[in-house]
DNA sequence: ATGAGGTGATACACTCACGTCTCATCGGGG
DNA sequence: CCCCGATGAGACGTGAGTGTATCACCTCAT
């Protein structure tokens, strides 16, 4: 076992996201025989169940960051970073998608507070491009962070579902997160509110 | 124990979904305790664990259903109608929001079906909207409820959170699903593409 | 007062997954 | 050829949580 992760640690982190995406209460068992691997080598390479999370955990985090920061520094303004952003965490949907209902990771302070890291990235990015006038100045920051959050997860849940194609997905998912889903007739209304 | 839900049983419910929306993991024991009720109490109401969830999905599910068919029935348009219900449940989201991580209820027939109705449910609403016109016709109707969906759910979470107050929150929301948080400038831009 | 029903506390058995350990096996490099 | 590290299989002990059973208590209606 060295420092850099060895091809059967790799099969097993791979197939743990996948088990745990479809059955977040998957057991160890359940994981081995999805990489097919004797559960004793699961503990060899994890000393044990809550350390094969973490690794997870940090691994999709460090994807996500490494994906994000490739996408945003190949853009010209900060509303194109956004949005190739947006695309590039939605690609990377399938390393992160085990967290939705990893009941395990409440208390795992180092995961929760990467991930409010990230959203306040996010929220960086949300603030500049508001700078350059492409996002309505009258929504706060935070909601907006919220909602494109929960719009990128539901399209990585769609296309993991089959709902959409991946290249539709991503077309559809900015369009959606910037202009909304309503007509120009009613858009008017509902800001009047 | 009568058929309607005893005063005891109810607390006992509350409780769960409470203590389930912030840890969940938690125990029998701890659902017990936050009832202020003693463990053998929650087993003489529901028989096992399995059958404490599935009445509380169900319970859930009959909220939801309730504030969206009163919200739906006092409404002219069909598009004021998809506003009320979404503030509606909305308003609920206090009684599903458990759902979130109950890994358990995985493989429970029943209450996915259920679910999947009101997601059909929803997808009517969308489309009598469409057809008056204030819904935008090039968006597939499984792709706006998705993302009203995961909207809805994210607002609830930053209500719970704090973030920002319940009557905002309405507001936003559906200022947000409809108009989206791009400036008129990009939202062409948005389109185009 | 007294009996019934509901409750809290507690003890108990049982299950299930975790984590450890051992041993036989396999494959590559000396 | 043989050794060595990694692996699979499986036995085993452990702990936590579940579900059951029992008993004492408390309250309320008769």
């Amino acid at each position: 076992m060295s420092i850099t992760p060895s091809f059967t640690e790799d099969r097993i982190l791979d197939a743990a996201r996948r088990v745990l995406a479809a059955h977040p209460g998957a057991t160890m068992d359940e994981i081995a025989r999805e990489a097919r691997v004797g559960r004793a080598t699961v503990f060899r390479c994890f000393r044990n169940r809550a350390e094969l999370l973490r690794t997870l955990a940090r691994r999709a985090i460090a994807v996500t960051d490494q994906v994000a920061g490739e996408a945003a520094a190949s853009a010209e303004t900060a509303t194109e970073a956004l949005r190739r952003v947006i695309t590039a965490v939605l690609g990377a949907s399938d390393h992160y998608r085990f967290l939705g209902a990893a009941a395990e990771l409440s208390g795992e302070e180092e995961i929760a507070s990467a991930y409010e890291r990230q959203l306040g990235d996010l929220a960086e990015l949300v603030a500049a491009a508001r700078r350059e006038g492409s996002v309505r100045p009258e929504l706060p920051t935070g909601w907006l962070v919220a909602m494109i959050d929960a719009q990128i997860w539901a399209a990585g849940a769609a296309v993991t579902k089959g709902a959409v194609g991946r290249l539709q997905a991503e077309e559809l998912l900015w369009e959606t997160i910037m202009a909304g889903i309503g007509t120009d007739s009613v858009r008017e209304d509902a800001r009047a509110r």
